[in-house]
DNA sequence: AACAAAAATGAAAGCGCTTTCATTGCTAGT
DNA sequence: ACTAGCAATGAAAGCGCTTTCATTTTTGTT
């Protein structure tokens, strides 16, 4: 492979009036730049990053972080991040964290060994102190789905409350006034507010909460059927999952318990995750923009560090929408 | 942040002795290597990876590239890559060629750009001569499901011909007879092979193989909407789709045909993505091994890349298993 | 103690590139 | 033609580490 040395003995010109023509941040005559790009095309020439990183102190990496890599929710915006970024030259390393306090620190750790000029962050274990502290690093991150005050600029979330209030509107808007809820764990801030955008709308509709037709689930599959289960004893006509998953396990156990879909029960989940689509009845639910979010986290990242301004404003937050399939329906069943 | 400099002055001992303890190559004394050791902790150094990588020409990044990154399919195999990997300390460099031979091309100079020792393809598009003279450029890679007899020792496939063959057998053995095939796309090794496994099942099972009962589909849910549409002139109990994707297709067509699932009509799908455990009925189909494919091609790399021996032996072929589920039921309908 | 061989260590060069400061070249004005 | 100022270029140092070869130290034998 060729190197800097050989272009500009071609080119006949110093080393730095290639590396100048290479960067193109620093005024080069229109000969010398015909020069050095002849040289270059006739050599093959390709820099070498490692050497352009070291000399530099910048390596053109962005450490991504999930909680897993496996599993459908998370490879859109994988997706769309690294094709983000890959356009912009600037190259992912994606690993993943197991939503475990110690393994997500462990991966960061990792991250900056790798020497990321940034990280993007969707992760859920480690504490806001943690992640301050690494802002006092000079470490800089964007964070999706994850919201702290102290460093709003750089937290992209979807306004969760306004989904939950989505899905319980949708199912109140078709009829339906017994309304049971099965939550996502309570530790986590989407969870919570996805639980009082569903009061929100219950309330607008003078519907009263009934922690009797709630329940506190897991974000699992298995969450959705025993959470089905144990609110069987109740009459309901709707079921807003906080999550696709648990929808499915609800599906799942509403059959076992001898229910037709969605003639007898109307469901409706969130984050409208692949299978949502492949379910009978297909399922209802509330659009996580999390590709839109991955695709924002990564402008900032683009803007802030690399100062590569995408002609787009910096959004923090992403507004839910419905998306409507045949799990729910009209309560008099004329849809 | 500390440089081998300081921990060199600190322990009283050259810049050599100092790299000779970090990569624990060379034969250093107790009483060096001990000064080092305690030098490094107490500066808190932690190697700059990018001048290692300069020095010693190696990045320990290893390049993986897949058909797409968004969607179910590949996301264990990055799961399991991705992890083998970093338990060695390597990083995994991810993107996407889009089964587009150029855009391929371009990820693979892309992932070379980026420095990576080796490659990890899952690709389709480009041809084995493209692959066999990036293996003359002194490229290493494996490849996965993908077979090229010339470079055979780092090829990892599963054997598509026995997946077919399995796929048809489990409709023969619950007793149907009158089975449809919808195929992928003739370009496709893998798709080839699958066929053909389903035809030596019917021959075993004495049953002739009838091209009216067999659509060339594309591997996409509207191919076995298509599909399903037009072998519904046709007679047959059994259907069976070269991939998943193709099922759940012929699914929702055969409910628009009116036919009750699996009373009527038994289907079969192809690889076990996500969404089979969540269609109604829930999808038998042919497991494809992709995370222990995937696990398996990063095992050669660190061995044959690395010398890293993991005490396993490197399997090339592996063997495909039938999941059992609701969407296969017996022709005499007692399941 | 002396010598030889093996082991351990240090000095120096260099990986490929960037960047700073000194030097040279060019342009405009008188 | 000369001068001053600006623009362009080149030389040199260095980014943090690895590795080779020369040197020193250690060990074993007589």
């Amino acid at each position: 492979m060729a190197t800097i040395y050989e272009v500009a003995e071609l080119a006949g010109v110093s080393l730095a009036t290639v590396s100048r023509v290479m960067n193109g941040n620093v005024k080069v005559s229109d000969k010398s730049r015909s020069k050095v790009q002849s040289a270059m095309k006739e050599l093959g020439y390709q820099p070498n990053i490692i050497a352009q990183s070291l000399a530099s102190n910048r390596t053109n990496r962005v450490g991504v972080l999930v909680s897993e890599l496996s599993g459908p929710f998370f490879s859109y915006m994988l997706a769309v991040v690294e094709s983000a970024l890959r356009e912009e030259g600037k190259h992912a390393i994606i690993t993943a964290g197991h939503s475990n306090v110690e393994k997500e620190k462990d991966a960061i750790e990792f991250l900056l060994g790798c020497r990321c000029d940034a990280l993007i962050l969707h992760i859920d274990a480690v504490s806001d102190e943690y992640l301050l502290k690494l802002r006092e690093r000079k470490v800089p991150f964007s964070l999706i789905n994850h919201h702290i005050d102290d460093i709003a600029e750089c937290c992209f979330t979807m306004d969760n409350e306004q989904g939950g209030y989505l899905a319980t509107k949708s199912v109140i808007d078709a009829g339906h006034t017994q309304i049971a809820y099965i939550s996502g764990p309570e530790f986590k801030e989407d969870a919570q507010l996805r639980l009082q955008g569903h009061q929100r709308a219950l309330a607008e509709a003078g519907i009263a909460f009934d922690d009797n037709f709630h329940y506190r689930g897991n974000y699992n599959e298995d969450g959705g059927k025993a959470g089905f289960d144990e609110l069987s004893s109740q009459q309901f006509t709707a079921l807003i999952c906080a999550n696709d998953e648990m929808a499915t396990g609800a599906m799942y156990s509403a059959r076992k318990h001898g229910l037709s879909l969605p003639n007898d029960l109307s469901i409706v989940g969130f984050d409208d995750q692949v299978f949502a689509r492949y379910t009978y009845p297909t399922l209802s639910t509330v659009k996580n923009p999390i590709a839109e979010l991955g695709s924002m986290a990564a402008k900032w990242v683009l803007k802030e560090v690399y100062e590569i301004n995408t002609n787009e404003p910096i959004s923090n937050v992403f507004e839910p929408t419905l998306i409507k399939r045949d799990s729910l329906q009209s309560i008099q069943g004329n849809q």
